[in-house]
DNA sequence: AATATGGATGCAACCGATTGCAAATTATTG
DNA sequence: CAATAATTTGCAATCGGTTGCATCCATATT
């Protein structure tokens, strides 16, 4: 060293005010020309945790090993630019079995101080949520019944209901509803703002014309066929994500049915794609690089005070091509 | 405890020959019971190395903060199912700067025993290898003209010319090219099997059909504008990705041309919605998930014996719709 | 029965940082 | 100037594993 003794060290690195300004510029002026770096072994040992969140992501069910969804990626980095504001470091976890002593293996180990639970919009953690809360720090992505631990979710609801409302008003008659998994309680909500606008406008809920898969555009190219032939009078479309729409709008292509002038669709989330499709895609907007952070901010605003959050974000409705009969 | 001294019990939870299978097996069940974990702050410490790969990813440089590409997030996926044998950790950083010292703050703070750098193909890396080698252990994503460390990539030459003489054979001869950034090395290999296969096939080359962008459809569907005032006589085009492929087709059918019958289009990578655009996407597969295997169990093979590989990947031509006149 | 042999276990130091408390230094005050 | 207060620094224990070496015990050998 420098002529201290190692506590002063310590001190003066974590910018300890009981160390005075001169001699805490003077080592932390040493640390740098030494390129000295904090052991964070040793220091995770002293404090008993680490400066370490788990991103906890699903094995999904299906052949597709991961969530191919651009969704993910816009979320992932939402979650890394708080992540550094906060000089935390970022581990991605998928464990064996969705169980709460896979999540506490990572916190007994000291490998994670909190997690961000990826899972939820799946149902997954529904089950280990009552036990989670009082052990484990966490929050979750999606809607939850559960009131104990935090969350994130964008409205869903009102996306929905803005979706539908707006094929409505473009004269649609015939709105068809193309679900991702039925349990999932983010299609329940967008299900159940399309039912509500419907009776609203005072149309029949006809449920020949619901269909649900999974998130992919091959899951909505197949949902669309099948659609298609038990009913064929459908002028609409809305689509739980981009990717069916994508793929719903293929389905359509191949049947020989006109978007937007046949059938309109309308998407959901909004992925980088959707402008730039065939027709470009009309759908609903979530801030997924906000909700990222949010996750983050919440979940360090939990780590520090215990204070629980639920958080709604806004959707947006981009009008594109594929519900506009003119332009 | 149950009978026996600490350094016992860390042998045997390490599966330490020197102590007795009886015990061994008795200690082991008794962690089990009480779900005990190691310590992996105190792990460390005392080892001086972590069970942990930082996964360095890019800060693009342009808006978009993030590899969009689902490519991407299929590479995670390989890099994760390997990982978990290794019973290695994984965490994911995005460094300031792409320096190695950035790195080297990870490696001295043992925050991480090796690296995965995403950022090679775009040749951020290219100018810190030289000392990196003989300091940290890294494994690199992409070409690269340095021999000193260890790689993995897919053969992006080959893939070209796979998709090129595609073209060729069905009958194209004014094959446009549309990269993502011509200073990345796996654009230029693509470029430069582009320019033999043309050669073999006895065409002139006009850099008039040639385009740059970036990885994105909105790239490809600017680029493909620009090109089609330029070289209104094209009739195929050959894309660095299927994102930008996507764009094109998207750009071409504003224009009035059709795809396949007056311009055939190949992508690169098939991501999963390739199969599901309209019209499906004739594209070059790359197995995403093996390499993202390969670069873990490579990265260990350093680790472990300072092996240096350097691995080139095949690829596979999937004919589609997209450059099928017929059927 | 005494000694040699080898396998199983324990002792104790060590890894590098943090922190309560004591000590030393400096500043303030009567 | 001495006494006290306030500020600054150092001492030493602690966190939970790992590991070289010493020890112990049981069996084998002579």
């Amino acid at each position: 060293l420098a002529g201290v003794s190692k506590s002063t060290v310590s001190r003066a690195l974590n910018d300890n005010p009981l160390i005075s300004l001169k001699t805490r510029v003077k080592i932390q002026k040493i640390a740098r020309k030494h390129k000295f770096e904090v052991h964070q072994g040793a220091r995770c040992l002293s404090l008993n945790r680490s400066q370490t969140i788990a991103l906890i992501i699903p094995k999904s069910q299906n052949k597709e090993h991961f969530v191919t969804d651009p969704f993910f990626l816009e979320l992932l980095q939402g979650i890394m630019l708080k992540m550094a504001e906060y000089r935390y470091d970022l581990i991605i976890g998928q464990p064996q079995k969705y169980e709460l002593y896979e999540l506490q293996r990572y916190f007994n180990s000291k490998r994670a101080a909190g997690f961000i639970l990826m899972g939820g919009c799946c149902g997954f953690f529904e089950s280990m949520v009552e036990p989670i809360q009082s052990t484990i720090p966490v929050i979750m992505w999606g809607s939850t019944q559960q009131e104990s631990f935090c969350s994130v979710d964008c409205d869903n609801k009102n996306g929905a209901r803005l979706a539908v409302r707006h094929l409505v008003q473009v004269g649609r008659k015939q709105i068809g509803f193309l679900g991702s998994v039925c349990t999932y309680p983010e299609v329940k909500l967008r299900h159940q703002g399309y039912l509500e606008v419907l009776q609203e406008a005072g149309f029949a809920f006809d449920p020949r014309i619901v269909s649900y898969g999974d998130y992919s555009s091959k899951a909505g190219y197949g949902m669309t066929k099948k659609l298609l032939e038990q009913a064929p009078q459908i002028d609409a479309l809305f689509a739980c994500s981009d990717l069916i729409a994508i793929g719903a709008m293929e389905a359509l292509r191949e049947k020989g049915r006109r978007v937007p002038q046949d059938v309109a669709v309308v998407g959901f989330d909004d992925i980088p794609l959707a402008e730039h499709c065939s027709p470009p895609l009309t759908t609903i907007r979530q801030n997924i690089l906000k909700a990222g952070e949010v996750m983050v901010r919440n979940l360090m605003q939990f780590l520090e005070d215990g204070i629980i959050t639920r958080t709604i974000l806004p959707v947006e409705l981009i009008v594109r091509k594929s519900t506009r009969s003119t332009h």
